[in-house]
RNA sequence: GGGGCGUUAGCUCAGAGGUAGAGCAUUCGGCUUUUAACCGACUGGUCGUAGGUUCGAUCCCUACACGCCCCA
């Protein structure tokens, strides 16, 4: 069995004259904080107050599981002897014996301490334990009255003193603004917030698993970039100090991935962090993770069937259904999603509008500004197009449902239609009106992409700064020949949102992004 | 950037132009099968910050900070 050694229990005074001179700078603090730190001073002169050697053998989950049919009949006569060690989230003392929940990674395990058969002293030392301590244990397994498993513990220790207490555990931890800046409470506090983030690492595992099985080769690529590109967004710059050059955070992989399929590899695919230069809401963080995987040999309609395959596993791997349940929808992701033109989206939720004229910029500037959309002297057709499909389309598509043959203007790295190259072969995923994935078959023609890049470079110089760079380097990558290929990127924050029921990005953020809190 | 709402004890929340409230937690006492343990006693506050109005402001007004929601 693991338990203690020795050590810890010994006499160590080296840190003793350090720790009592910075205690005396910290009288302001409350009484609450000033009560556990003078019961810390009180640990110090008794030994080693954060000893490191105390091991565990089990933790809570696996206790309850493995035990979950013995009763107190059998547990008696099993003798099983643990040790377990955790955050004490409750204690109830009850005069010379008392109950004690420990919190460790698994859950929760009850103790039971008794004076008289804890070592001398033992017990009145614990009764100055406070909730939030860790503690570790051990004991032989019984049931109590009540049928709970529980430790009899034969020996305990305090292994941290938690100097902080802890939000009360009835009404818990609600104020956002402390759950997402002291997120190591909130996490303490709150199992609905341990499951968000617990769910969001399995929902990346699961589609590296998805994409591994497919063959698809993991890569990571620069985040911070001569030329931003990929995407068109505003970036963060910083600076190189031993360079003295100016570096931009990047705002998508998209270029160097592609880069890779030109250099051979034919299935690539990178999980990271992307970076935008935008405003701060329920459904944007300056940062956020994206998966973008690229296939050679594969069009826009191959990745809008592995999109539906992988929330289809997804859902029944997560969630055990493929019903996902948001913000007081259902959505089925075991059914093909449907899909629709940004044409015939625009028919759809503009009844009033003439489709014969749906191209026609002069009828588009005219509808734009009865919706109220700023228009700008260089929209073209298909940027005014877009611009209607985003103020009356967006929001109502509430199914999974994929938009597909973007118009080429807003579309620099899409490939043509062949038969209408006014669009693009492009789609993109929205589920509760929200846009989850960007998809399209790669433009590879090196002369057209050329073409693309000037045309943003336009725009650029007419004021867009979102509008792409010229990336020479991509181009010269592409007249090496890339092969016909598709790519996609998935929100992976967005799609935790859904599979958590989460209404603001923050939520499946472990720390999202905040203005800087005052400490006077 | 615009609008609305919020900020009171460690936590969750009441409150009213005139001495600042509750529950839980803390502290002390009691209690050897509790489950928000229980019983008794006590304690806890720059009412976000800075101005203004007022005899008097935590409350009313203004600005600012931070947060949440909606809009662009």
């Amino acid at each position: 069995m693991e338990g203690w050694t020795h050590s810890s229990r010994q006499a160590s005074n080296r840190d003793c004259r350090q720790v009592q001179m910075s205690n005396n700078k910290q009288q302001d603090e409350n009484k609450l904080i000033a009560e556990r730190r003078g019961k810390l001073d009180a640990l110090r002169k008794l030994g080693n107050a954060y000893p490191n050697d105390f091991r565990r053998n089990s933790v809570a989950g696996e206790l309850h599981q493995t035990f979950d049919k013995h009763d107190d009949d059998a547990l008696r006569e099993e003798h099983v002897v643990v040790s377990v060690s955790g955050r004490m989230m409750a204690k109830r003392v009850m005069g010379k014996a008392s109950f004690v929940k420990l919190q460790d990674r698994t859950g929760q395990i009850q103790l039971r301490l008794e004076r008289d058969r804890l070592p001398e002293g033992v017990y009145q030392a614990f009764k100055k334990w406070d909730v939030g301590d860790i503690v570790g244990a051990c004991g032989e397994l019984f049931r109590t009255n009540t049928g709970e498993l529980t430790v009899r513990a034969d020996d305990v220790q305090l292994l941290t003193k938690s100097l902080r207490p802890l939000p009360e555990k009835w009404a818990g931890l609600s104020d956002q603004e402390t759950r997402y800046r002291q997120r190591y409470v909130d996490l303490i506090i709150n199992e609905s917030s341990r499951n968000v983030f617990r769910k969001r690492s399995q929902i990346i595992t699961y589609m590296r698993s998805f994409l591994e099985a497919a063959d698809f080769l993991e890569v990571e690529t620069p985040m911070m970039q001569t030329t931003p590109g990929g995407a068109i967004a505003r970036p963060f710059t910083t600076h190189h100090n031993a360079l003295d050059m100016q570096l931009y955070l990047r705002i998508a992989p998209e270029l160097n991935l592609k880069r890779l399929v030109v250099g051979g590899f034919e299935r690539v695919y990178e999980i990271n962090r992307n970076f935008r230069n935008e405003g701060v809401s329920t459904q944007h963080n300056p940062e956020f993770t994206m998966m973008e995987a690229y296939r050679a040999y594969a069009d826009y309609n191959d990745w809008m069937d592995m999109t539906e395959a992988m929330l289809h596993g997804m859902s029944e791997a997560i969630l055990g259904t493929t019903i996902v349940k948001y913000q007081g929808e259902e959505f089925d992701f075991g059914k093909p999603f449907s899909r629709m033109t940004v044409e015939q989206a625009i028919e759809a939720y503009n009844p009033d509008f003439d489709m014969s004229r749906v191209r026609d910029r002069a009828y588009l500037v005219e509808v734009c500004e009865e919706l109220g959309i700023a228009v700008q002297d260089n929209y073209g057709a298909g940027k005014l197009q877009t611009e209607i499909f985003d103020a009356t389309g967006e929001r109502k598509l509430r199914e999974p449902t994929f938009i597909t043959h973007y118009p080429t203007e807003v579309s620099p790295l899409s490939r043509e239609n062949d038969a209408d190259p006014f669009v693009t072969d492009r789609f993109e995923l929205f589920i509760a009106g929200r846009e989850i994935a960007n998809g399209f078959s790669e433009l590879n023609d090196p002369e057209d992409q050329a073409a693309r890049f000037r045309a943003q470079v336009e725009n650029r110089e007419a004021g867009d700064d979102e509008a792409m760079a010229f990336d020479h380097d991509y181009i010269r990558a592409l007249e090496f020949g890339m092969p016909p290929a598709a790519g996609i990127g998935i929100g992976i924050d967005r799609l935790v949102m859904l599979f958590t029921d989460s209404a603001s990005i923050r939520d499946v953020l472990l720390f999202p992004h905040m203005r800087p809190e005052v400490f006077d």
